[in-house]
DNA sequence: TAAATATATAATTGTATAGTTATATTTTGA
DNA sequence: TCAAAATATAACTATACAATTATATATTTA
C-alpha cells in the first residue's frame, strides 16, 4: 500500500483517457503493428498515429522495435490489457451513466 | 467482447485522469465521507471537492445520500478500487517511465 | 544515386476543463 | 425566525493537449 503519488497516478491514466490513444493500444491487442498497419486499421493520420505511440512508448505501455524502415509496436505488458478490460467491466455497469454525464 | 465504444471508455478513463478526483476517490476509499471531510482528507477547496464529487457521482463512480445538511458519498462499486489497484500494480512496473515522460 | 516509402518532429490552433472567487440553496439550532 | 454551517452552482481564467499541416529524417529499391 505505498501507492499513493496521485499525480503519477493521473498521468498514467491520462495515457488510457483519449479515444485516439485506446484505439491505437486496441489496434495492438493481438500482437505487433507497424506505424502505418496501425494507421490503417484506426483511420488517424500518420503523424497523430506517430505521436500518441511515442507518448505511449515514453511512458512504458508500448515498446518498439525497428525493423528496416518499419518500426513495430507492441503492448509492453498485459497489465496494459487488463486494465482495458478493466475499464469495460466497469462500463458494463455503469456506461449508461458515463455516457449522459456531460460535465468532463 | 462488444466493448469498443472508444469514447466512452476514454471519457471513464478521464475520470481517473486527475489528482484531485483520486484523492477524492481516495478519501473514500474506506467507506462514505461527507463534502466536508474530504475537504478536509484531501486539502482541496470545498468548490472543488464539490464539483468533482458531482462529476463522478454523474459517472456513476460514485453514490450519494444525504443527511440532514451533509450528504455522503462512497465508491459505487468495488470494480471502481479494483481498477485503481490495477493501476497501482502498472506503476508499480512503469512507475519512473511515466514520472519522466514530458508528452501528456 | 535518385525516387519512393515509412516514420518522426515542429509549429500552430482550437478546445476542454481544473481551479478560483463569489454567491445561492438548504438545513439546523439558538 | 435568524444566524451559522454544509453543500452546490455560476462566471471567469488559465492551461494542457489533441489534431492538422508542413517538413525532416531514415531506409529501401529501381
Amino acid at each position: 500500500m505505498q501507492g499513493d503519488n496521485l499525480a503519477l497516478k493521473a498521468k498514467l491514466f491520462r495515457g488510457f483517457a483519449d479515444p485516439s490513444r485506446l484505439a491505437v493500444l486496441e489496434a495492438l491487442k493481438d500482437g505487433a503493428r507497424c506505424v502505418s498497419e496501425v494507421v490503417g486499421i484506426t483511420g488517424l493520420s500518420q503523424p497523430n498515429v506517430s505521436a500518441h505511440l511515442s507518448c505511449l512508448e515514453d511512458c512504458g505501455l508500448v515498446k518498439k522495435r525497428k525493423k528496416g524502415r518499419y518500426v513495430y509496436y507492441q503492448i509492453a505488458n498485459k497489465k496494459v490489457l487488463r486494465l482495458l478490460s478493466q475499464a469495460e467491466e466497469i462500463l458494463s455497469e455503469v456506461g449508461e451513466e458515463v455516457y449522459k454525464c456531460t460535465r468532463y
